[in-house]
DNA sequence: ATATTGACAATTGCATGCAATTTCATACCG
DNA sequence: CGGTATGAAATTGCATGCAATTGTCAATAT
């Protein structure tokens, strides 16, 4: 049917990043579609229409939902389709005390470790959140505030570590993405977010991972607190 | 050439779990493969060979890869095949820091909601696992030992966390497969034990969190003793 | 009117085939 | 003799086709 695939390459050679496997471009588009919200929570994934889609054969979209279900993203239900795994408050809140038990942990693999230059972007990225929380530029400030906590946890030098957290993140990224944050809580996250910053200069191990072990804890506080004015 | 799948399943029905996926079955059949040392770390994952194998066509064995790389048991290079992860001191190290974190909160978790049957498995397991270190019996200790870690895990009633253990227990099961303890560091590890069914039935959940981290710290340090001795 | 059965349509699971890339060996050149 | 080009063989990536399962709906029976 397509074989224009091979059309593309000849322009200029990128010897880095190819990103010419379908199977690993599929990945990320679905993960794309999951977590803006296009395939929902509890939808269907319909192979025949994503392959049309995106104009691909179904094998290379099936190797995909393979490796989509291993992540968490999706389940697989034999000889039924795929469907998204929905995201319940149980199961967000479950995930939020899991990334806070990570977090603490880089936290303090971070104090011991830290360079002067993660720091400073460290410290860079904290005042571009102040700024964007005075501006009330909420999607702004969730990039950097996402941004923080990702430096912390690869300032650990832990890979696996950051693996693992990268991997629940994502889960629950697209619960994240249609929450509006109360205007205290938000104040609120922005005062623990100097404590965690003034723990991490003084290189106190300790303090920070109790301070993130309890930002994780409020925000999901927040989120169910939110979650049950929803849909009742 | 062969569809003789079919011929298995008229016998009898089994409505909780027909297993007759294929890439399902692979799935588990390969994990065995990496965990028991057939496949070892850094070597090639030949689709060929392992398609004659267990007789299969390329297409489940590929499901399968994809899903073992997002475990992170294996690693995809692009046109180039897979290879079992290497699996180096330094990575099992980083693997029991996560895995201590882990623990720790579920240790903490499991002391809030543990019932009396989970705690009474728990036990259970705990004097069987004192009987096999009695006996010597490394390999039965290894099981009952992990059963009670398991357990704990499962106690903690957060099916999040439960999941990334397990992911992260399965990555480096085999380095502990093949790893033989010292004897001053068995016996120091059953002594942990003893103070962790202390805590639990405490329910002294900072107490048992502080144990578990420092359990796995041990273990850690144990193993990269080891492997210090084993290829230099 | 509801429940059961039957057939048909849609979807999933797997095997196979072909194009493209990599790999290995051999030959060639410096 | 070391390094590089060149070809074929092996391997990977993807598309397609077919068997099998599931879902749907209408017809019949209760």
């Amino acid at each position: 049917m397509n074989n224009l695939s091979t059309a593309l390459p000849p322009v200029g050679r990128r010897p880095a990043r190819p990103r010419r496997v379908i199977h690993e471009q599929l990945l990320e588009q679905l993960r794309d579609l999951i977590v803006e919200g296009e395939l929902a929570g509890g939808a269907r994934v319909p192979e025949r229409l994503l392959c049309e889609r995106f104009a691909v054969s179904r094998t290379p979209l099936r190797e995909a939902l393979k490796a989509l279900a291993a992540e968490g993203l999706i389940e697989l239900l034999p000889n039924r389709g795929a469907r998204v795994v929905r995201l319940t408050p149980e199961a967000v809140a479950e995930t939020l005390k899991v990334i806070g038990a990570l977090e603490a942990l880089a936290g303090q693999l971070a104090c011991e470790r830290l360079t002067a230059d993660e720091l400073g972007e460290i410290r860079a990225c904290h005042f571009q959140m102040l700024a964007h929380h005075a501006r009330r530029d909420l999607m702004a400030y969730f990039k950097a505030n996402q941004a923080i906590h990702q430096a912390i946890v690869a300032a650990s030098g832990n890979a696996v570590l950051k693996q693992t957290y990268d991997n629940l993140s994502g889960r629950i990224r697209r619960a994240r993405y249609a929450a509006n944050l109360d205007q205290a809580r938000w104040d609120e996250a922005v005062a623990e977010h100097e404590t965690m910053l003034r723990a991490l200069q003084a290189r106190d191990g300790e303090r920070l991972a109790g301070i993130m072990r309890l930002h994780l804890d409020n925000k999901s506080y927040a989120l169910s607190a939110q979650a049950a004015g929803d849909s009742p």
